[in-house]
DNA sequence: TTTT
DNA sequence: TTTT
């Protein structure tokens, strides 16, 4: 009934600009967020949690986001689940962001999620994307 | 840097209480959360959440939760990781709560995690617990 | 550049619903938050925190909200000012919701705002309302 | 029974370090938090947010932050009441942070709360601080 | 009263 | 000024 996940943490990699067979663009990057605490060996760790963005919001992220910036999300935490080669039944958990926030970038610009004010399958447009491998089942809303 | 999850949502079974070979508490448990819009067909899904809470803040959600109880959760996103009997490396993402409130329940009780003030590991205490299948090496701080 | 605020209370009152001159929809309550701990004579104290809504989602909640209910918010902080009658600057404030969960009701309906896909102003529409008091200037987007 | 704030924004000044009665340090300063739209004019304005903390991360706080740097805030809205020389009673709402990241720095140290392991009115200790302002009674646990 |  |  409620699901609210809020990170800050830098970018593994550049994020990664897909789009669904019906042309929706979506984008992943990691981000890096360093533990609250120290290891017993005095260590910090961080957890390297999944984002991933779709629409305009990918669009944006994938313009402006790059390998190590500090980068704000604000999204809800959902459970994909999909068959592998072996046929079997696999889970990724993933943070899917509404708004993404950049901290440091050149020029500062930063987007929110722009609410779809239609279904977006209405205008199916594949073709000028990069290679698909995310299914259209998976869109957020 | 920053990594906050609330979550609001429904037991999908009564809490498992465990303990570490140290002898500290742990309670797992699932949180159904429901999705803010519905599938393509009309369905409304729900991801299922891992919740784990540590010390007092177990023995208390396996006191008062129970399977079917409207929860909220306030922690953070944790991914484990351990090798499995095949030997290989497999990712767990969970939620280590640090606050967690009984909307429903008998008799209301509510309980945040009280912050460890010494290190928990200085009195190993073991012998009156359940069988252990965590490690210390997963203690959240 | 973030502003989120997660709050789970209860109404003091039953809510308020307005008009503004345009003949948007305002609601208005408050919640009472417990506090985390104890005043130091034992004492639970709350705070009781302002939160105003706007057009479908305050009509939906003036319909569903009530007085006593266990209610959850999600929105943001926001600083309104205004000149009262004696011409001095008032500063108000208050949590601008986007997102409530009715945590008790009769039939548990819930409600996320459904964000303005049109000026919302375009269709002004006044006279069936209540006696108004809050300006379309205040309007959160 | 729930009350969380996110704040990213920068401050308006630098910090401001005091000390109560019995010695525990206090820092405020006010972080302005630009709103996620413009208004009608095309204008984006902010909310100008105060921030409190206490103890150890007051001390961090003043040692760390200072006027324009960008910074992330946690912790709850908190609304503080005292009688002014009218003899009326003002409200007064501020954000109690728990934990405080600097996401702009020097050496870019971030703080959180360590919270209070024992009573903290103990050992007051006053005279080495700044002329005081702030009541031993807002302390917020 | 305010930051970039 | 307040809720359970």
């Amino acid at each position: 009934m409620l699901n609210r996940v809020i990170l800050i943490g830098r970018l593994t990699k550049d994020p990664e600009l897909r789009y669904t067979p019906a042309g929706v663009a979506v984008t992943q990057f990691t981000l890096a967020v360093d533990r609250p605490f120290t290891t017993q060996g005095g260590e910090r760790e961080a957890d390297f949690l999944p984002v991933v963005t779709w629409r305009q919001l990918a669009e944006t992220c994938a313009n402006y986001l790059r390998k190590g910036r500090l980068t704000a999300v604000e999204g809800r935490i959902q459970i994909r689940n999909y068959e592998n080669n072996d046929g079997k039944r696999v889970y990724v958990t993933e943070i899917i962001a509404d708004n993404v926030r950049f901290l440091e970038s050149g020029n500062n610009r930063n987007q929110s999620s722009p609410p779809p004010s239609e279904p977006s399958n209405k205008d199916p447009f594949s073709g000028d994307g990069k290679p698909i491998d995310i299914s259209d089942d998976d869109l957020p809303f």
